[in-house]
DNA sequence: CCGGAAACGGAGCGGCCGTTCCGCTGTGGG
DNA sequence: CCCACAGCGGAACGGCCGCTCCGTTTCCGG
């Protein structure tokens, strides 16, 4: 399979996912096909022999990174300090997405593109809903806050991918502070 | 002027305006120039008759709304308690937010849209400014929140619009009452 | 009640986007 | 070294959108 393609076809394979991933990291998800070509230097045939459908090729890029999300998850999970680890996944999620416009959407966002990280999205899910019980339960969350409310916060900021870069990460930046800080006890 | 057009003529207007109103707020601004005559039951070039552009046409049925907002914002300003004052005028924001998507965008969102309020924009702008400062003096906001917190957590309430309508109320409370909580000292 | 101007509606234009088609190119096994 | 065929690029297709053009309908002053 992999290995019967030529040389060729594989460098430009790399090039073309090379070329997306910064696409949609600087720009977003919406980055037409000729544009992430463009960038790619080769045709836009040549991008989708290689990738069928617009949502294969975003799927593939994001994959790497949704796995990098699930080790910093796991990660959370061992820190014996609640709040520390609450805090640390809100602020990691914020952080990620100042230079990443895409991630965010493949965790969160309504199932559009990524039908594809059904796992993943549960096992996030899953984890924050442990970090939530424990903080929880060391009582360092204020009255009334539930997982939604944790989830409500991160869909906040990741709603913000949309503004200009200029402002965003100011922006994101003071409203996890403030998420946070609504969180907190 | 306006009293030269044929009746029909004023009465169509006001359909499309109608039409225009009603699927801006409930689909958001998006919405293509011909299902707005389409629901309005005119053809596309009444409504381009009418409107000569799409902003214009987006500009007009804001542009009442947008006044209301101001009556409330002024409304706040006579309230000698300043946290009910700015509580309020989030709360208010984000109740808006859940009955029309497409508010919001015109006394936040980047330009693009509402270059024709400028002159709102500023007002509510300094408003929330006075409120946030009476806040501040009062010493109900947390330490080291500022004018910009309060717009980052305002701006990531209107962000939320493009939010799949079956979830986005639910979410726009929890992100309202974080926001306040995040607020407040 | 009639005629001309105001207003109408929908086909059509140009542009963008995802995706496909096809004639050419250049790789690499024999 | 050579030529079959994997792989290539870019033109082209179909669909959506903002906006315009123009033949037809409808209003309304005389």
């Amino acid at each position: 399979m992999s290995q019967m393609q030529r040389a060729d076809a594989r460098f430009n394979r790399d090039r073309v996912v090379a070329a997306a991933r910064e696409a949609f990291a600087s720009a977003g998800l919406e980055v037409p096909m000729r544009e992430v070509a463009r960038r790619a230097g080769v045709g836009v045939a040549t991008l989708y022999r290689h990738f069928p459908t617009r949502t294969e090729l975003v799927a593939t890029v994001l994959a790497e990174r949704v796995d990098d999300c699930g080790v910093r998850m796991r990660r959370a999970l061992d820190d014996p300090d609640p709040w520390r680890a609450l805090s640390g996944v809100v602020r990691e999620f914020a952080e990620r997405q100042i230079h990443d416009r895409a991630l965010n959407e493949a965790l969160l966002g309504p199932g559009e593109v990524s039908a594809a990280f059904q796992r993943e999205r549960r096992e996030h899910a899953q984890a924050l809903n442990v970090l939530v019980g424990r903080a929880r339960a060391a009582g360092v969350l204020r009255d009334g806050v539930d997982v939604d409310d944790v989830r409500a916060g991160l869909l906040a900021i990741a709603s913000l991918r949309r503004l200009p870069a200029t402002t965003s990460s100011r922006v994101i930046g003071r409203v996890a502070d403030l998420v946070l800080a609504g969180l907190r006890a």
